[in-house]
DNA sequence: CGTTAGATTCTCT
DNA sequence: GAGAATCTAACGC
């Protein structure tokens, strides 16, 4: 299977993002080789998305997103997680993949490992734990894709499956758009959740009548 | 299998 | 200081 060279990243993320579904994401690291077939992945589109973590310009943290396409985007998130994209358009505009969910089809014991105690399928179920199934931290953070080096995107074969359309998981603004795509009855796909508003437990403060 | 509530640190305003 | 592109445990069916 041929390698995903960078000018497949080098488009829109709403016309990468469909084209990722069903390929293998490599991953070579001193437990060994981990290889997860992406059943999930969203779209983060541009200064024009509010949902982007780039809607706003650049800032430390983001400015993986602006570079060349093919590179890691890392970022953390609920005090506790990872989540990794996949840069896209050209240098200077501003848009990635997120990568959401997938299934393990090689090196299944070293993403157990990471992940004790996850029944197999719920392995890469979920950015954050696919992030930690395939031993993805901050430090990885810019890593190019498109260089052999620790992380590779392999093209599929066919799409022989169904790609579905929806919203976003977790987004509160920009929710009608339907930049979530996945495989049609993968059973690695998360089930969808909307977004909800967080409730804090404040003792502290008043606790109105 | 489904839904619901709590956890916990970084980032930008 | 408030909120965040989430996960896990707990409970009910």
């Amino acid at each position: 299977m041929p390698v995903v060279p960078r000018s497949f990243f080098a488009r829109s993320a709403e016309d990468v993002a469909p084209d990722l579904l069903g390929c293998l994401l490599v991953r070579e690291s001193a437990e060994g080789r981990r290889i997860l077939r992406i059943t999930e992945v969203e779209a983060y589109s541009g200064p024009l998305d509010p949902a982007s973590h780039g809607y706003r310009g650049k800032t430390p943290r983001n400015a993986v997103m602006f570079g060349p396409p093919g590179h890691l985007y890392v970022y953390f998130t609920y005090g506790m997680h990872f989540c990794i994209n996949f840069v896209c358009s050209p240098e200077g505009e501003c848009s990635a993949v997120l990568i959401r969910a997938g299934e393990i089809v090689e090196g299944i014991e070293a993403a157990r490992g990471a992940r004790p105690g996850s029944s197999d399928r719920d392995l890469a179920r979920g950015p954050a734990r696919l992030t930690k199934a395939l031993g993805l931290y901050r430090e990885d953070n810019g890593l190019d894709l498109c260089d052999g080096g620790p992380l590779t995107v392999l093209q599929r074969a066919s799409a022989d499956f169904t790609i579905a359309t929806g919203p976003r998981v977790g987004v509160s603004s920009a929710a009608e758009v339907p930049w979530r795509y996945w495989i049609e009855g993968d059973p690695t796909v998360s089930a969808y959740k909307a977004h909800k508003p967080k409730v804090r437990k404040n003792a502290s403060s008043a606790t109105a009548s």
